[in-house]
DNA sequence: GTCTATAGGTGGATAGAC
DNA sequence: GTCTATCCACCTATAGAC
């Protein structure tokens, strides 16, 4: 039973997918007021300006993202296998030719508030505390195989999945997004 | 003896160090003429438009390029060494707690003229087969260790330092970028 | 809550004097 | 080549009707 989702959510769904589109400095209120089909004085009303919808959009993104890890915590328990599905999620924005909202935000931070940089730093620190607890994990189950520290492991995990988006992005190729993150799994097995 | 540079060169100076720090789109042509001491119409003079000025810099961009990792061949005999050489290109802009503007191009992408767009996969090839290249003869003559396909490699290699600028860029933090690239080294040896 | 109307500012870009 | 002056489109944001 899927709720109806409220103006104010169907605002952030589609800003989302327009910041991963276009970045933060790419759009208007106006593209994002065409595609909801609503004007953009309504935009105003829930996020009086567009700092107040870069914090709300970011603190949005990081809840949905530690969902969707809590998830792959409950219903996996293979600590490899966590890995792949942790893959997925940065995959999903690269089929459909976008990067992810995390790596929009890293690149125009410069020109966001510092909430919004303060809460982006956030979600990356939890994603690398997953990594590396998964990685720590794995390597004492036996799951896992790699040598080094987890936290600098968890590191070049993250940042392999960022880069593998732009170079995906950058040849409108998928490809070369599988063929960095295959490469990732291999070095822990 | 350094030529003064003429003023399209401080042009392309600027909007590089400027888009490197908020990307193509959150500049404008007073931003570069406030920092070079001109007035904007004198930049449309030189760059009738902000596509024609992104296609210089991307062209200008892709040449610097290639005359460093030709200046590292011609001085560098060790593979491992190059590797070393190729990494502090990518490191400079974080220590300006920039990105390097391939990377800020790449998230821009949507945004960017088809031939920017081009520009910049070249860019990224040249990168590529650079790095294949490298990795293939040190494999062969011994300065490296690695296994796998050397092209794979090579994209994991490039992978790793975008993310790794994204991920010091975001903590404001520099030695996230360096525990990435150290990895990258420990790798190959 | 959503709209129309509009203010006030800034964007890219051009014309023409010097 | 560089400037002043200016155009028009678009932007963020607000006021007030419904």
């Amino acid at each position: 039973m899927t709720k109806t989702k409220n103006t104010a959510e169907l605002i952030l769904d589609t800003a989302q997918s327009i910041v991963q589109d276009v970045g933060f400095n790419g759009f208007s209120y106006s593209h994002i007021a065409e595609k909801v089909g609503i004007r953009t004085a309504s935009i105003h009303y829930y996020f009086p300006s567009k700092e107040d919808l870069g914090e709300a959009l970011i603190v949005r993104y990081r809840k949905s993202f530690i969902s969707a890890i809590d998830q792959i915590d409950s219903e996996t328990q293979n600590n490899l296998e966590k890995f792949r599905k942790f893959i997925l999620i940065y995959k999903a924005p690269v089929q459909e030719c976008c990067t992810c909202m995390g790596v929009m935000f890293a690149t125009d931070l410069a020109t966001l508030s510092s909430k919004v940089q303060e809460g982006l730093a956030h979600l990356f620190t939890a994603n690398l505390e997953w990594l590396e607890r998964v990685l720590d994990q794995g390597r004492r189950n036996g799951h896992l195989n790699f040598e080094g520290a987890a936290n600098v492991r968890a590191h070049q995990f993250l940042a392999s999945l960022q880069g593998a988006q732009l170079l995906a992005k950058s040849f409108r190729d998928l490809s070369r997004f599988d063929m960095i993150a295959d490469g990732l799994i291999s070095a822990l097995t």
